[in-house]
DNA sequence: GTGAAACGGTACCGATCGGTTCCGTTCTGA
DNA sequence: TCAGAACGGAACCGATCGGTACCGTTTCAC
């Protein structure tokens, strides 16, 4: 039990910042749900502001990396993103993306959760933009930029609606934007 | 000074969850900053969530006042719900929408604040979906529900972008819709 | 003019916030 | 094997959380 410590607390963390927002979750309980002590805590992080952007940094990497490997299981083809993300969605657990959620609930735009958000979503768009490339659709930065967008709208609709019909949607958005 | 207490507790409340963010606003400071008494805040709402729950209805009303008065203004047509919107991304202390904020802040789909949440998003879908059947677009629901989706895509971008970019770029996407 | 309602201010409550410090144990690499 | 790093547990810090109770003052309708 005495190993691991950053990585239980990021795991931790993580489920719990995703479940219940960052300022709902206090690190006295990220302590007594990860079994790591407290000293161990900040040994490793500078406080909790150091472990939110860590949590942040893994989240986007694992979920890039999910992305692109569910576009490609999919087909490759752009409009895949809709299909992975219906995946997400059928979850009964589903709580949106964790870079949205902290865009709203940290108002400080130069606070290191926010920029580390932002940069999430910089890369994810620079991923789709590679998507368009590959299936050589023209303007293929724009076309990233707008199903961005599209994604981002689907997300915070499935967060409300509670099922995967806002991917079907926005899929289907996506579609009609292609063949204009 | 002694009059209006409601009132005040009410805007004071309304600016600093708008500006901060629910959990990060105590009582102490809305009590300091509306210059009402401890005691009297409690005489007027059972305690912070009906407060917040209280905020959000006044905000729903607003909101969709503001937004059918300046559709009206730019035409009435439902394509103008997204000039509309871009003369709000363009303030600089653009903080998105509450309605999707409280949603991905408070972790429980049945809390009130929720519920109000939930609901403020249904009365903006009808809303929209009377500006469709005003301007004779064939299935005016589905559209509807498509042009939210494109709203509330094009709110959480302009928050991150601080820009009204999003604005131009959701209403492009909805022109492709329309002519589809 | 008078009584009641509404009000602002303050002291207080237990609980929790993020963070620091110290101690004794457990793990690990040379 | 043995030193030193990594660890878990707990006591403690000032500050703040949401909420209650009591006080003296101001407002307002009759």
């Amino acid at each position: 039990m005495a190993v691991n410590a950053r990585a239980r607390l990021l795991n931790t963390a993580e489920s719990l910042f995703y479940a219940n927002g960052i300022h709902a979750v206090g690190v006295e309980r990220i302590l007594s749900e990860s079994g790591v002590g407290r000293a161990s805590f900040y040994r490793h992080f500078a406080g909790k502001e150091a472990l939110v952007t860590a949590v942040l940094e893994g989240r986007d990497e694992r979920f890039r990396a999910w992305l692109a490997e569910r576009v490609a299981a999919h087909g490759g083809h752009p409009l895949h993103v809709f299909d992975a993300l219906a995946e997400r969605f059928a979850a009964q657990d589903y709580r949106g993306c964790v870079a949205i959620n902290t865009m709203t609930e940290i108002a400080d735009p130069a606070s290191p959760a926010r920029e580390m958000a932002a940069l999430h979503k910089r890369r994810v768009v620079e991923l789709v933009e590679q998507l368009m490339r590959n299936a050589d659709i023209p303007e293929p930065a724009s076309r990233a930029r707008e199903f961005a967008l599209l994604m981002d709208g689907a997300i915070v609709t499935a967060l409300r609606e509670g099922t995967p019909d806002a991917a079907w949607r926005a899929r289907g958005i996506a579609e009609s934007l292609l063949a204009a």
